[in-house]
DNA sequence: CGGGTAGTACTACGTCGTGTAGAGGTGGGT
DNA sequence: ACCCACCTCTACACGACGTAGTACTACCCG
């Protein structure tokens, strides 16, 4: 896969926090704060589409963009992406275990007993 | 934290099968497949020092660099890292508890089980 | 004692990703 | 006929990284 800006990610928030597609200029208008040029924000939209991150599809002339998968499945593939730097992918899933809090740990052991009632 | 260079991880590679400090020499000797130029190697490692992944000490006129982590603790942390660019922790750590593959399950709930006994 | 050798520090340069944005084209509404 | 909203293309600065040269120093060999 492959990392995102700072300014990439807040424009990836954004989209993810919204449902449904949203055209350049509404991100724009959503990121009020930064004071972008529109053409900013257009560029991103459309180096995140190239890289896989967006999908976008006409309306009239103006191009609605939506993200291609969840937050959720984003950030659980970066993990996978750390983890696959490692030889010993046992190893660092241990260590990753006992590294994570107690609350997490919580969550990550309901998880995996959900998982294997299926 | 911060990414690695593909360089940069060659080198930590090394460093991290490699019981006890190594040279900026010995490194190189390890890389012999790549012919990079000594000053290379040596630039590498000190910016690997000035990021802190390594430490050096003296030995002679010459440094011996060490990995400060294991890589298992850098792949904990940078897994931990991906966890927290996301506002939902818990969505995105049982999502990936459920992209992990039955082994890797497998592991981790032995892992956070032999946690909770202690 | 003088030179090669190993090692260091400092500097440099090209490339790529990213933040940022202007210029210019084009189609629709008034 | 014109302006506006949008698009596409192009550009540029900056920082990270791969890569390496230069210059200085301390030591061993003969």
């Amino acid at each position: 896969m492959k990392g995102l800006g700072e300014l990439e990610r807040s424009i990836m928030d954004i989209l993810w926090a919204h449902d449904g597609p949203l055209t350049a200029r509404e991100v724009g208008r959503l990121m009020a704060d930064r004071d972008l040029a529109p053409t900013t924000v257009m560029t991103v939209l459309d180096r995140l589409t190239r890289k896989g991150f967006l999908n976008r599809t006409r309306d009239g002339r103006a191009w609605r963009y939506e993200p291609g998968a969840s937050r959720d499945a984003y950030v659980a593939e970066l993990m996978l992406e750390a983890l696959d730097m490692t030889g010993d992918r046992s190893a660092a899933l241990t260590r990753f275990a006992q590294t994570v809090s107690g609350t997490e740990a919580e969550i990550l052991r309901k998880a995996l007993t959900e998982l294997e009632e299926e």
